[in-house]
Order: C-alpha cells, then sequence, then structure tokens
DNA sequence: CACCATACTGACACCGGTGTGTTTTTGAGG
DNA sequence: CCTCAAAAACACACCGGTGTCAGTATGGTG
C-alpha cells in the first residue's frame, strides 16, 4: 500500500505507513524533544520514503501564523530595490519563509487603504517598508491595527530599535563633503532630495555639518533641488553651472542626478573631473557605470535589509545585532583636486 | 454580541450575525449565482459592518491550491527584474494573488534541488521563470512534476504557447544592424552573450542575417564574446578596438556590455558617435543615463511579463493575447553616419 | 510486588474555509 | 387549497495540519 490518492502525501498517510498517530508525526517534523529515538527514525525514514512535505497552508491555518514576510516599496531605484531582495533572502533562505513583494505608488491616495488590503488579504507574518514611504507613519499605524509585526528602513531613528533599520545618512554626506573640501574645494554644490523625504532632509544637514566645520558658508545660489531622478539632477546640473563664480565641486544626494548633473556638465563643455568634481550617493551599477565613475557614498543596502528580516523573524536575535549601519566613501575617478 | 474573540472575524461570525449557514456566506463571497437578493444584502451587510475578509490559508486548504504565484530568476540585471515585477503586478492587481519573488544562482550545481524544495514548500500556485535560466528544460520539468503551473519567458519558442512568452530577438538585432549597415557602416563588430544562452545565440543570429542580406562577410576578428556583464563589455571593446581596421561601429548583445565598450572606446581616446558607433540591446535605465545617450533595441518585458502572468492565472484571455513580442529600435545618440 | 512519577503516544476537537447531498421554502399551475 | 418542481439554504464531512488532555508503557522505590 503506498499513497492513497495520486496527490502528495499528507501526514495521515505518513503515520498510517508509519503506524503511529498523525500528532506524532507532526511533533517529529517540529522537532520535539519529548519524542523516543526509535520512534522519531522510523517516522523520518518514512517521511523520506514518501517524500513527504508538510502542506504550508494547513500549517498556516493551524498555527494562525503565516510564513510569508511581504516587502513593500515605491521602486525609489531598481538597483536599491533588488539589493533589498537578496538581503531578505539571505535572511530567509534555509527557514521556510518566503518573500512576498507590494509594489505601491506614493503619489496615489488610496495608497494607505492599497496597503491595508494587501495586509488583509494576504494575512502576512510580517512585512517591510522601505524609503521613502517607510517615512510614512501611517502604514507602520496600519500595520499595528491589523497585527502584522513590521520594520521599516529609513534615514533616522524614527521608530524604536524593533521596528527600525537605520543608516546614518547625515554623517555620511558630512563625510562626503568633508573629502571635497579635503581636496581643495570651497565653492561645492549641493543638489538636494526632493521635499518631505527623511533621506533628502538627513542629507542635507550632512552638507550644512560639512561647510560648517569648515567655516564655509552656504551659498543658496549653489543649492538645488531634484527629486532623486536623472532629469532632476540634469535639471540641478544646468542651474548650478550658470552661477558665477561657478562650483568646482556638486555633492548631489543620489547616484541618478549626480549622473544627471554629470550630463549637464558634459552638455556644457566642462570635462569631469578636471572642470567640475562630482560626488553621489548610493552606489548604485549607475556609479560606476557611468563616465568617468563616479565617486560616491555605499549604502549598505543589502546588510541593512537582511538585518531588517532578521528583525522581522527572530527578534531574538537581531537584538544581538547592529540596527545603525553606517556608509563608506566610495572613491572612483568623479574628483579631482582643485 | 460582537465578534466571540479579539481576533479577526471568521465566517463563522458572519453566518452567526446575519442568521445564515456558513455555506451561505461562502456562496455570498464567491458571487454564487444560486443565491437570493435579499439573503445577499443581508450578509454582504454584515461582513461590511465587521469588516470581514475571508482567511487565505483557510481558503487555499480547503481548494487544494493558494493564490501565490513565483518568480524564479537568476538576476541578470536588477532593472530588467523589476521591470518584470512590475508588470506582474499589472495583471494580479484587482485579483487577489500575490507575488512570490525568488532568485536562485544558477551556477550553483543544487540549483534545480533548491527550486524543487522551494515549490515543494511553498506550493504555490503557479511560477514565471526568466532567462537566462528559462532555457532550462530541467526546471520545468521539475514543475511538471510537482504539479505547479508554469509560463517562461525566452528568446525562442521553446515550448507550446500556454507555456510560454516570447520575444523575437533575431529579428530584433537583425533591424538594428541593418540599421548599422543604412547609416553606412560596413565593419560592424560584434559582442556576444555567454555561449550557452539561447538569448545571446539568437543575438549572434540576427547579427549574421543582417550581414548576410547585405552582403557584407563575417569576420571574427571582430566579434568577441561577453558575459552580460559590463566588465566583460569592456574587455571585448579593448579586443574589438585593436583590430585594424577598426571597426566603425559596434553593436553590443546587451547594455551593459555596450556601455563596457564605450568605457573602452573613451579610454582609447575616441570618441563616440564620432569615431565608432555604438548599439545596444534591453533599453535599461543605463541606456540614457550614460554619455552620449545609447542607441538600443527596447524589449518590451513589462509587456511581456504581464503577459506571462495573464496566462498563468486566466489562460483562458491569455488565448486571445499575443505571446510574440516585438522589440523596436530606440533611437539616441550613440551613432553616427560614417 | 504494588505504586507512582516520568516519558511517550494517542484520541479528538479545532483552525476557517469549501463540496456534496439533503431538506426547506417558494411559487406557478391545476 | 393542494401539488410539485425549482430555487434556496442547510448540515455535515473534509482539506491537513496543531493543541489539549487523557492514556499507556517504563522503570525506580518502598
Amino acid at each position: 500500500m503506498k499513497i492513497k490518492r495520486d496527490g502528495k502525501p499528507t501526514i495521515n498517510d505518513v503515520a498510517r505507513l508509519s503506524g503511529v498517530s498523525k500528532k506524532t508525526v507532526s511533533r517529529v517534523i517540529n522537532r520535539s524533544p519529548l519524542l523516543n529515538e526509535a520512534t522519531r527514525e522510523k517516522v523520518e525514514a518514512v517521511i523520506a520514503d514518501l517524500g513527504y512535505v508538510p502542506n504550508p497552508q494547513a500549517r498556516a491555518l493551524a498555527l494562525r501564523r503565516n510564513f510569508l514576510i511581504g516587502l513593500i516599496h515605491d521602486n525609489p531605484n531598481a538597483q536599491m530595490v533588488l539589493g533589498v531582495q537578496e538581503g531578505i533572502l539571505s535572511a530567509i533562505r534555509e527557514t521556510e519563509f518566503a518573500l512576498v513583494v507590494r509594489p505601491v505608488n506614493r503619489r496615489s491616495p488610496t495608497m494607505r487603504e492599497d496597503v491595508r488590503a494587501f495586509l488583509e488579504q494576504q494575512r502576512l507574518y510580517g512585512v517591510l517598508i522601505l524609503p521613502p514611504i517607510s517615512e510614512n507613519d501611517d502604514l507602520a499605524a496600519v500595520c499595528d491595527e491589523l497585527g502584522v509585526s513590521w520594520v521599516r528602513m529609513g534615514s533616522a531613528q524614527l521608530d524604536a530599535e524593533e521596528h527600525m533599520v537605520t543608516s546614518n545618512d547625515r554623517e555620511a554626506v558630512a563625510k562626503a563633503v568633508a573629502y571635497l573640501i579635503g581636496r581643495g574645494h570651497r565653492r561645492i554644490g549641493f543638489v538636494a532630495g526632493p521635499e518631505g523625504f527623511r533621506s533628502a532632509a538627513e542629507r542635507a544637514l550632512g552638507y550644512g555639518d560639512a561647510l560648517a566645520s569648515a567655516a564655509i558658508t552656504a551659498d543658496p545660489a549653489i543649492m538645488a533641488e531634484g527629486n532623486y531622478t536623472f532629469e532632476s539632477g540634469h535639471a540641478a546640473g544646468e542651474k548650478l553651472l550658470a552661477t558665477t563664480p561657478r562650483p568646482t565641486a556638486i555633492f548631489a544626494s543620489n547616484d541618478e542626478m549626480a549622473a544627471g548633473v554629470l550630463h549637464a556638465a558634459r552638455e556644457q563643455g566642462l570635462s569631469v573631473p578636471e572642470d567640475l568634481s562630482i560626488v553621489g550617493f548610493d552606489d548604485t551599477a549607475i556609479a560606476a557605470h557611468i563616465w568617468p565613475p563616479l565617486t560616491t557614498v555605499r549604502w549598505p543596502i543589502q546588510a541593512m535589509a537582511r538585518a531588517a528580516a532578521i528583525k522581522l523573524i527572530d527578534p531574538a536575535t537581531a537584538r544581538r545585532e547592529p540596527s545603525l549601519f553606517l556608509s563608506d566613501l566610495i572613491e572612483r575617478a568623479s574628483v579631482n583636486d582643485v
């Protein structure tokens, strides 16, 4: 007698074939300690023989919790989202968890309700929220209300450590701008991220810190705002390069905008880094692939995502690991001494 | 009397409060036609009042199928993977399906077993497989064996239409190379994708077709192989540009490699497109952001992914939609007349 | 050798939905 | 007013696991 029907074997098949109750099989699966060694081996042999794998839906129903964790993001940048996915996966590989992705549109007025409906329908175990929408406290509130555990990633400590993985953008930008100052630059333009983004604010603060440390007074004429896109960086570059005296260096709050600035410089016949030094932020793939390769700040996105996932699925372990991540300056070829 | 416990309301709560059996509530949820209008309204009122949402795990258990579709990929390119995710999501939005992602490593000897374990553990409804691993027939076999429906995306018709969404790379490359020929180029280098990739083979075939149509004999000296990375494109570029006479144009089998070729050209003091024309393939973000912006072939990845997802969740509708997608040439600034 | 704590194991209800077969209600026709 | 088929609703088992608590060996004690 093999399996009853032709479908996949169930716990009942295993129980019948090994002559024990289904509860005992359940104990074997869950590595219960109060279990006779001989019984365990007998059951395990049948499991292996049958190729039995427990049904996750039945398990989820009985346990009243499932093993799905969600990633909620608003695709700020493909490289980053994929880095995050890799990071999460490195944490949940070897576990029974799986990753469900859910892009949302931050400009949609129904975003909050979309997320709510998604969580209600799927009943995920927990979710990870990426910037920029991680800055939205509403989403965290929705999760709490629905009993979904959550962790957000961001550029400033918005929550208790159990709910937050943070990168220290302010400090990282300060270091990068200080690096430009160290190379002799005094007139350093700044392309900010969009208003309302915490990351943008933090990075702007870091720029201010660095100038202040060097006793350089900030000049609003060489500061522009972009929205983290290539096009906005291009426009900001045009504006900054039209000022007199022209900045000798520009720090852009992300790589895409830095690429836009580079583009603008090229259109005006300027060479980089000879006529203009540029530093970006994020170290996405684009940074290494444009010409000249961009000096930028590397945000350890993958490690952060991994830490966030661990917080979600194993809070005990997570408490012994860092929640604040520092970024490194990656020197490439877009900066010259002045 | 509201809900029994403080948990989420269940079908039993709805049944009790509206004075019908749970099966009737089930019929309301599933829009069963044999249902009295008055009863439906009564039950729907209670559902709305309670904010009841059916438990997907219980549903999955009873139906013996869930509403999870998987995306199996080997991250060839962040832009592409994210485009695919967006495409799938546009198809499943408004449905009860969710998207589970699962990156794998094609170089791992256990890849096949990894995928198998994943499918067995999660019991997904169906999966979508991206190139390049979609070319691996083993994975399709594993899915069949496990009763998981599947659709693969690829550069050539490998399967019956119900299992396959195809892009016509050969024809697209032929068009792109013909375009270079039309601009007066005769000595056109080619950077191939890695051996063993169907997409690489198809693209090489397209290159050959175009040369043949123009009665140009292919010169092995100006053909190199890369592995779809920036670095390999850079190396291929160095090799091709060292030949005499130097090619006046180079077609690279993807954008990353095209960027690498551009890099190599720049290092040799060549300007693009004045001294060398370059055409890429994929139209990922990098194409528009490098300097000069790259003329490339746009692969309608998002539409393809959407079509693939529809094939999975709604085969009937899918039969009325296209399964073969043609690519367009996007003219930017990396090509000059010779 | 009876007794009892300890270590295992089992029976059964339950999680929250859906399928099946049966019963009740409805309403048209005689 | 009764009959009876069609329509609507119900009861109950079932999907495949887990929790609870009771039952059965086992072996050390008095």
